[in-house]
DNA sequence: TAATATACCTAGATAATCTATGTAAGGAGG
DNA sequence: CCTCCTTACATAGATTATCTAGGTATATTA
């Protein structure tokens, strides 16, 4: 049973939701899509991270009735999850790059 | 008390003994310094993983006195080691893509 | 009417990393 | 000589992230 790692779900989902408001389980169909399945986010890490984001702060939800009469809660970004975001798509920037030079040395030496 | 998340610490390992046998505590000067201490790798992490992939048979150890007179427990990448590093560029090569799509269509729409 | 997809949720298990600590030897400075 | 810092190894227990595995409920399809 190996764990699949998702790793940057804040990032992810903050991400998403530059773009419009969805809702959760939007969220995991969207990310499968845009990583073309290498990403495959359970409801389980999902909805907690949702939760203590709401908590925090950097998105706000609310309930909407869809056209096949189901209820949906949509995620907005917030001032404070733009700012987020913002530091959040730096760490990324910074932490990818550290990795490559790492394995860019390697072909080195 | 924020944890530093190196995540990635396998991969950045057998990408270090690519170049050269080296040991424990070189690594995490290594690593800090090839990627400009963006990773500032805890002994506490590292030490256990070098004692898993030595038990997973990707790495193999010997002791060599260094000029200081210390012992020193070098690491050597071993054949099942370089096809453990070949998966996890390619996984990391995955993943990072698939982040950085995610981030990309942020932009858009 | 049974199965599948949608849509939300949580408790507990697992895994990765960190904190904190310990041992021990060498070198530098007072 | 004594103290402190650096080097170099190591482990136990805490913390955190993610997953597994369940649950509820409605709508659609076979």
């Amino acid at each position: 049973m190996k764990k699949q790692s998702i790793e940057h779900t804040q990032l992810l989902v903050l991400s998403l939701l530059a773009s419009r408001d969805i809702y959760g389980y939007e969220m995991i169909v969207e990310l499968a899509r845009r990583s073309q399945n290498v990403f495959e986010m359970k409801e389980g890490t999902l909805y907690p991270v949702l939760h203590a984001m709401e908590k925090a702060g950097t998105v706000a939800a609310y309930e909407q009735t869809a056209p096949t009469g189901r209820t949906r809660k949509y995620y907005r970004l917030t001032q404070k999850g733009r700012g987020c975001l913002a530091d959040e798509k730096a760490a990324w920037a910074r932490y990818a790059d550290a990795v490559n030079a790492v394995l860019r040395t390697e072909a080195l030496s």
